[in-house]
DNA sequence: AATGAATGAGTGTTCATTCAT
DNA sequence: TATGAATGAACACTCATTCAT
């Protein structure tokens, strides 16, 4: 499903695993601390492996992204499923803040991000599509308690927000992304009972 | 102004003027139809002029990205002050509104906003302050006016909103990304008020 | 030695090592035959490599000139110690006839040498001080011997039997540097013993 | 002779004939304080002239060479022809200092002449010529006297001090090259009487 | 399966030279 | 004549991708 190795029926040779380790540490370090633009070559260097093998496991550059945020994706969805208790607009706020304190860590993984969002790979669709997914279960909770409007959907938030970092490189950006999503679930909030009058 | 300069007959030569223009023209061309990131050759072939044209006119990638967009940045700051006018919170409105609808326009804009607002060089950090100048002045308007919280600078608003922008490439993306907008315009008055008891 | 590495079927690939083999002979034919300055694409034409091959093997210009000439480089250096048994003057003039005779086999070497000597690579000045010292040792036996005066460096010398040979073109120069060389020499000795009354 | 206006018959226009000089003037400061390899285009700007000016003036890079260094050749045999009272040795020493000190001065002379040297044109040659015939001159005069030896021609000589001034960039390298110099003028001399017991 | 050598198209950039104004 | 815009060949260098070992 993920990559070359998996089909083969066969159980993957020790060596293979391990390299596909390898290749994924690697890659998440130069990523990550870096550009996302580097050159696959200095991923494979990094992995102390020869291109050659990291073709053999991840035969395009998406294919390798894909495969070093599918963990950190399916952790968002996970954080999802556990906020469902928490009172919605929270749920909310605490989801959104979790994604942008994981780009955070992950810097480097906003570029990432961008390429996913806009490429139109399978994979990356399925990627975002999970995202989507997790963001749009705690939206609708607080659609239904009518504490958030409804029009806007979950795609366009998450968008909004990989934008939002992605125009950051400075490295203190966290707090001001943090705010600026903020502002945004309040927006989310103000509309739910219309617009009021200025003078309350 | 143009007209000036190409009856004088003085030193810009007609076929120079012309070479700059068609440049130009195939610059916004080819950056707004693809990527910001097409090669220079591309744009001189499209140009049906010299690579050597090219840097004559526009000695970096940056200088020509600048040349595009300066006109345009400047539209916006005219806008700004048109709006003065207007009540706050609906100038701020209808000024992030037309920034959107001229990235619309100019498809690739995002691209290109994108790119500059990454990079460093003196030109784009004063095409990116002029915009930033723009909607604080607004902004401020609105803050006076206790309509709007005035904790976010406009320089993050922008950065989120050309974010938003860069995030998207279907040919339908606008209204959508003016809908998130307004939820960050509502956001930005919702809090003016403070938090208000959902119905609780 | 290079036996070794072919037979063992190890790391050095053939093919690796017949291109690098290529490589250098083309080099020295472009480079000898020719300018110090020819395109390293030209190189790559002549040893029908592609040009990537070559920047493997060599990643820069200079890298290039140092395999080119290491070898020959230690020659000398090897020549020097062998001459410590014979008389001191001639064995520096023994020494420096074989210098020049190199570069007259290698015709070219005296631009590349030019070339090395202007640079200051850590490399080049390593090939620089290899050959100084080598003159060193023989001009330091001929001055403690009371043969030669002692407060002209080797490395003034051998710039200087560098500048001789760059300066021809011609296909006998050797004879006539050759000869201008042995001038430089008695130059050396005659001052050992201070100038002399010239008859007066 | 020198270039193409001269040929004209008529007298050249004021305004070519100060172009002239300026192009002259800034060649001279561009090629000596920096490299003999600067771009054409970089002489004209310095000489706030149009690119096609300098063409007009000067067709090749090497008219432009010649052009600069004719006048300053000319001094130096002028200075041949005033040192025909000293005595023979003394005569060519100074000439010999005359001619470093001159490349000294004129920082870059140095590869400018070693591209003169090694080119062929017709003008290259006869600037050489004249040097060579300074030089000769004075030469003989001391071979006559029984002071030097008679089997190295001019030629050799001056190819010998225009090498090893080439193969310096350091900024102090004048006092070397005037020793090693003066170390082959010795070994002139002491060939004169040829080897002595080096007893004495 | 793993390796890394080989490839060459592609990009940025410079500069000598021509030619329209 | 003087100008400088236009040109494009040439070069250095990178990197994704293939393929022999």
């Amino acid at each position: 499903m993920a990559d070359q190795l998996v089909r083969s029926g066969r159980k993957p040779r020790a060596d293979a695993q391990r390299n596909r380790e390898r290749l994924l540490e690697a890659a998440t370090q130069v990523f990550n601390q870096g550009e996302a633009e580097a050159s696959l070559e200095a991923v494979a260097r990094q992995a102390e492996v020869g291109i050659g093998t990291l073709y053999r496991h991840f035969p395009t550059r998406e294919a390798l992204f894909e495969a070093i945020y599918r963990r950190e994706v399916q952790q968002l969805v996970a954080l999802a499923e556990q906020l469902d208790n928490e009172a919605p607009v929270e749920a909310v706020r605490r989801w959104v803040h979790a994604m942008i304190g994981f780009v955070a860590v992950k810097k480097g993984m906003s570029a990432a991000l961008a390429v996913v969002a806009q490429s139109s790979s399978q994979l990356a669709v399925c990627m975002l599509e999970q995202m989507v997914g997790a963001l749009d279960r705690l939206l609708r909770r607080a659609v239904s308690a009518g504490e958030m409007r409804g029009d806007i959907s979950a795609e366009e938030i998450l968008r909004a927000l990989v934008g939002m970092c992605y125009m950051h490189d400075t490295p203190d950006w966290r707090r001001n992304v943090l705010r600026t999503a903020d502002v945004l679930i309040d927006g989310l909030r103000y509309a739910a009972r219309g617009p009021q009058p200025a003078g309350r």
